[in-house]
This record gives structure tokens, C-alpha cells and sequence, in this order.
DNA sequence: GGTCAGAGCGCG
DNA sequence: AAAGCGCGCTCTGACC
């Protein structure tokens, strides 16, 4: 018995074994209730790969009562990714897989800012049962059988050197990773974070009222352009009072007001940048979201289409670095955090066998390799450089050194000007285990074709061209961006398993806020990108840290085999997360 | 009363 | 000095 598979039947749920064979099982029914204890009893005693509809609906409620488990096939993800995979092909299965429309669905909507008092509202109450949010996939244990044996067909008919297989287990690791990190949460001192708050934006003023330093910069920036009223949280009135003043800009943003001289600048400037502290991150989101010394947001695992996390609600992606000092661990807990040297052009370097560029990495920074092989002068120049590669930069200061990596590089660079050419030319891209593109939208292809006819206009020739090269600057991207999103999933995967082998501490020194199943083992606690960030008990710092660069290291083999890439971490352990 | 797109800026 | 990928969130102002 590999598998078994999880879904709705009546009132309550049913259990289906799955052998490696697909051979189905008899159904072992379970009420609401029973489910937990039912899946942990499996869980001791066979360790299937557990097969559901959609994670956060079936895992979330699983770890509020305290249990884990080790593997999932996330029906909902795996039927993204083959849907669209080129791997797949064009066989009866695959259209057998793209015709179940019905799950081709985002996920469930997100839910609400948590309670300010546990115990929120889970799968099992009957109201949240009786009716479930719109917009996700079925979730009855026939249709996910069908669905499961529709996959499973699919996969076989894939090419088998595809990376399917791995990238559909890594995706489905993440589901239960994202899932685990919204339970376990990202310690946060409320504290600290108002003491930073203050210390900008003055203290905390009561509804409705401005911010102490605000309103004296707003003063400043008001007497400066000599006008009282001036609307400074307004983008287009403040643009007339600008040009008014004699500042001739056509926009409001930063990197243009820069430009000017004139003394309304430097504090409009330091104005902007505190009104954005305020709303985005200011004290209504404290009270929103962090709650018993946790801060957890809502993880959408797959949520880009280049199969980047997006998240849906407390904006875990966008944590502005001047509040990073506020990540604090418990008492007796320590904080690992781990984030990758430049793992883009490190998994470009891998994926096109690039060996000038991998020799270029072999130190702990990609940009002096690349200086030392003497292709730019300057560390920044090499990093203009790749990033105007990967971004496909046409102008300015990227545009003008690609062509020296181009000379110095010329496998990375091949690869991802081939996938600039077949994304402007209709075509689509996939990633390393095979996460595919999507193809052109309707109007884009409208735009080609209009431009291709005979009386075609040159307005319609320019918007074509200007389309084709658009499309291929995110083809080019979506290669990298994909396959290092795979890096990181596998480095995810296997560091959540290594953690899970380390022992518990005793009862009276665990953190009791990080729930029930990791109050008392080490956690990851935040993911972004490339980063990662472990909550552990003092006395794991070690072992922890060492997981985490096993794991990175395991990452790059799993995907890359023996390759001469490496992929070093920037790795602390300490109280906080970053120094403030 | 509500929805919606754009501007702007935070992150990688 | 500023153009080149992928996002989410908040606010504003136009609109229904």
C-alpha cells in the first residue's frame, strides 16, 4: 500500500488504500470527529503518501489537533502543473486530465485575519462543513479518486525523463510546509515592533489622528512648496500642486522626485516612506496579525504562475527589512536563518551546464567570481549584468554589459536567449522538472495575427513586436525564476524532514504558542524565496543549522545530480533575525 | 452604498 | 542613473 486517499463521504469522511498497482481498497469510513486520530494511526503504522483534494483544507484543521504527517499528493496543485506540463503530452490521458475542468480551480478563498483568541473555527465544525467556500476543487472521495487515477495516467504517459515525478512530490511538500507555517507562526515581539514604529513615526496616535512625525514632515514639505493645503497622500492632486511649485515631474514616485532640486524633495521623500511604514506595516497590522507573540500569515504555495509561494492576506512576501529586528525567538529558542548567495545565476549556471559560470560561483559570491574571470570591472557591474540576463534588459546600464557575459558565459546566456526567442514567438517554456509556461493569452495572439495581414498598419506591426518582446522577457525569466523556485521547494522538503528526526525537548521548555505539534520541536517558521528561517531550542542550534546546509546540499543534487554548481547559504543562528 | 483600475512601494 | 522579471497590499478617485 502506497497510497490513500482522502475525501468527503455524507456527514463525514472516508479512507481508501491505493497500491502501487492503482489496485483500490474498501473504504473505511470516519466521522468528522475521528479523523485526526484516524490519520495519526495510519500515519504510525504505514506512512502512506496521503492523497487530498486541497492541503489547507484537510491538513490546517489536522495540525490544530495536533498531527502531522510525513507526505501528501496534493490533487489540486498536481493538477496545475500537468495540465499545462508539456511533458505530458498530447495522449488520451492528457486530454482525459484537461477535460476535468472542475479542478482546474484556485485555491479556497483566503480566510479572515485569525481571532484574537484561539481555537479559530476548523474543517470539523459543522457550520464550516456544511458550507464550504466557493472557488475551490470537489472534494468527495469519489471524485478524487477519479481524479487521482486521472493523474497517475497522465504521469505515466509523461516523458520519463521528466522531472514531473519530483517537482509533483516537492509541490505537495510545500503544500504541507506552507500549511505547517501558518500552524507553527513566525515568532514576532510586538514589543520591539512598536518600539520601531515609534521611534519613526512618533507614538501611536489615536484613531484617526496622524502620526506625530508625519504631520511635523507634512508641515515641512507643505511650507516648502508654499502650500498649506497641499494633499500629500493624494498621487494625482499632488502632482498639480508639484508642478505648481515649479517641480517639473510627471509622476509622484520616488526614483523621479529623486531627480530634483528643490527643498519640498528630501522630506516629501521621508514623508512617502513613513506613510507607507503606517499603512502597510504600521500598528492596525500588528493588531491584525500578530497575536500571542505570532505572526502568521497565509502561505499560497504554487500561487505564481512561475511556481513561486504567493501569499493571500498579511503580506508575508513584502516584510519591510526595517522590521525584521521585531522576528525574536522565545526564551530558550534560538532562530536559524538561512538565505541563498545569488540562487538564480546559480541554477541558471547548473541548468545550462555552464561551467565558466559555475567555476565563477565556486566562491561564496557569484559577482566577485564573475569579476575575477574578468568578464566586468566592478562587483555591481556584474550585478547589473546578470540580472539584466535573466531579465532580459535591452537598455541602461543591464543593457549595455550583457553582451560582455554573453562572450564570457555563452551556454547560460544560449539558454536563456532560446527561451526568450520561443516565448516571443508564441511558444512556451518549461522549467528544469518541468513546469511548463502558459501559452499565449487570446488577445496576444489576436495582435500577431492582426500584424501579420497583409494591409497590416504600423501601429499594429509595432504593438505585435512590442507584445512578442514582452512575452519573451517572461519566458527568459521563467525558466530561472521557475527552476529556482523547484531549488528552493527541495530544500524546503528535505529540511522539514530532517527537523522532524531531531528529538523534542521536554514539556517545560517548549513554546507553547508554536501549537501542538511543534511546541516542543524545532520549526520552520518562514520561507521567502530563497530564504528560509528555523524557530529551534537553544540546544539544537547546531544540529539545526546543519540540516539546513545538508538539505541546501541535497537540494542541488536532487535536481541537478553531480553537478560542479554550488549553492552557499549566508546561515546565522542567533536571537533575532536580524540585528536591529 | 459598492466595485475597480491605477499609482506607488514593499519583497525576492 | 534607472529599465528589465515575478508578486501583494493600501489608498485614491472614478464609476455604478
Amino acid at each position: 500500500m502506497r497510497w490513500c486517499v482522502v475525501g468527503r463521504r455524507g456527514d463525514g469522511w472516508s479512507l481508501v488504500d491505493v497500491g502501487a498497482d492503482g489496485a483500490v481498497g474498501t473504504a473505511l469510513p470516519v466521522g468528522d470527529a475521528d479523523l485526526p486520530s484516524a490519520i495519526a494511526d495510519r500515519e504510525r503504522t504505514r506512512a502512506p503518501r496521503w492523497v487530498w483534494c486541497d492541503t489547507p483544507h484537510v491538513y490546517a484543521p489536522l495540525l490544530g489537533a495536533g498531527v502531522r504527517v510525513a507526505r501528501c499528493h496534493d490533487l489540486r496543485l498536481v493538477h496545475q502543473i500537468l495540465r499545462h506540463a508539456a511533458a505530458v503530452g498530447a495522449g488520451p490521458a492528457a486530454s482525459a486530465l484537461r477535460s476535468a475542468a472542475e479542478w482546474n480551480a484556485p485555491p479556497r478563498a483566503a480566510p479572515a485575519p485569525p481571532a484574537a483568541t484561539p481555537g479559530a473555527p476548523t474543517l470539523f465544525d459543522d457550520e464550516v462543513a456544511a458550507a464550504p467556500e466557493p472557488g475551490g476543487v470537489p472534494e468527495s472521495i469519489d471524485a478524487a479518486l477519479a481524479e487521482f487515477e486521472r493523474q497517475r495516467a497522465a504521469l505515466a504517459a509523461a516523458q520519463p525523463s521528466s522531472g514531473l515525478a519530483r517537482l509533483i512530490a516537492a509541490e505537495s511538500a510545500g503544500a504541507l510546509v506552507a500549511a505547517e507555517l501558518t500552524a507553527a507562526g513566525l515568532p514576532w515581539d510586538a514589543d520591539e515592533h512598536d518600539r520601531i514604529l515609534a521611534a519613526a513615526l512618533g507614538p501611536r496616535p489615536p484613531l484617526g489622528v496622524k502620526p506625530e512625525r508625519m504631520q511635523q514632515i507634512g508641515a515641512d514639505v507643505r511650507r516648502h512648496l508654499d502650500a498649506p493645503d497641499a494633499p500629500l497622500d493624494s498621487p494625482p492632486r499632488l502632482l498639480r500642486v508639484l508642478r505648481a511649485a515649479g517641480i517639473e515631474v510627471a509622476s509622484t514616485s520616488r526614483w523621479e522626485l529623486r531627480e530634483h532640486e528643490h527643498p519640498a524633495i528630501a522630506p516629501l521623500l521621508e514623508y512617502k516612506k513613513l506613510s507607507r511604514l503606517l499603512t502597510a506595516n504600521g500598528w492596525t497590522w500588528l493588531d491584525d496579525w500578530v497575536h500571542d507573540g505570532r505572526y502568521r500569515p497565509v502561505y499560497v504555495p504554487g500561487g505564481v504562475v512561475t511556481g513561486r509561494w504567493a501569499s493571500s492576506g498579511g503580506g508575508a512576501l513584502q516584510i519591510p527589512r526595517m522590521l525584521r529586528p521585531a522576528i525574536r525567538a522565545d526564551p530558550g529558542w534560538v532562530l536559524v536563518s538561512a538565505d541563498v548567495a545569488q540562487l538564480e545565476p546559480r541554477v541558471l549556471a547548473a541548468m545550462a551546464g555552464d561551467r565558466a559560470m559555475a567555476a565563477a560561483g565556486s566562491g561564496k559570491d557569484l559577482y566577485a567570481g564573475i569579476v575575477e574571470s574578468g568578464a566586468v570591472a566592478t562587483r555591481e557591474e556584474a550585478k547589473y549584468a546578470v540580472l539584466g540576463a535573466m531579465y532580459g534588459a535591452t537598455s541602461g546600464e543591464g543593457g549595455r554589459l550583457v553582451p560582455r557575459l554573453r562572450r564570457a558565459f555563452p551556454a547560460a546566456m544560449r539558454l536563456v536567449d532560446d527561451a526568450a526567442e520561443r516565448g516571443a514567438a508564441g511558444g512556451t517554456v518549461s522549467t528544469w522538472l518541468g513546469r511548463s509556461s502558459p501559452a499565449p493569452d487570446a488577445e496576444w495572439n489576436a495582435a500577431q495575427a492582426a500584424a501579420s495581414l497583409p494591409g497590416a498598419s504600423a501601429r499594429d506591426e509595432a504593438l505585435a513586436r512590442r507584445l512578442a518582446r514582452e512575452r519573451g522577457r517572461f519566458t527568459r525569466n521563467f525558466v530561472v525564476q521557475g527552476t529556482a523556485a523547484e531549488w528552493a521547494l527541495c530544500w524546503l522538503a528535505e529540511l522539514r524532514t530532517r527537523l522532524a528526526g531531531l528529538d523534542p525537548v521536554p514539556a517545560d521548555r517548549a513554546a507553547r504558542a508554536s501549537g501542538p505539534v511543534f511546541a516542543r520541536r524545532p520549526h520552520l517558521a518562514f520561507f521567502l524565496h530563497d530564504e528560509v528561517i528555523v524557530h529551534a531550542p537553544l540546544a539544537q542550534a547546531d544540529a539545526v543549522s546543519s540540516a539546513v546546509e545538508e538539505s541546501a546540499r541535497a537540494a542541488g543534487r536532487l535536481l541537478f545530480g553531480s553537478t560542479p554548481v554550488e549553492f552557499p547559504l549566508d546561515l546565522r543562528a542567533s536571537e533575532r533575525a536580524e540585528k536591529s
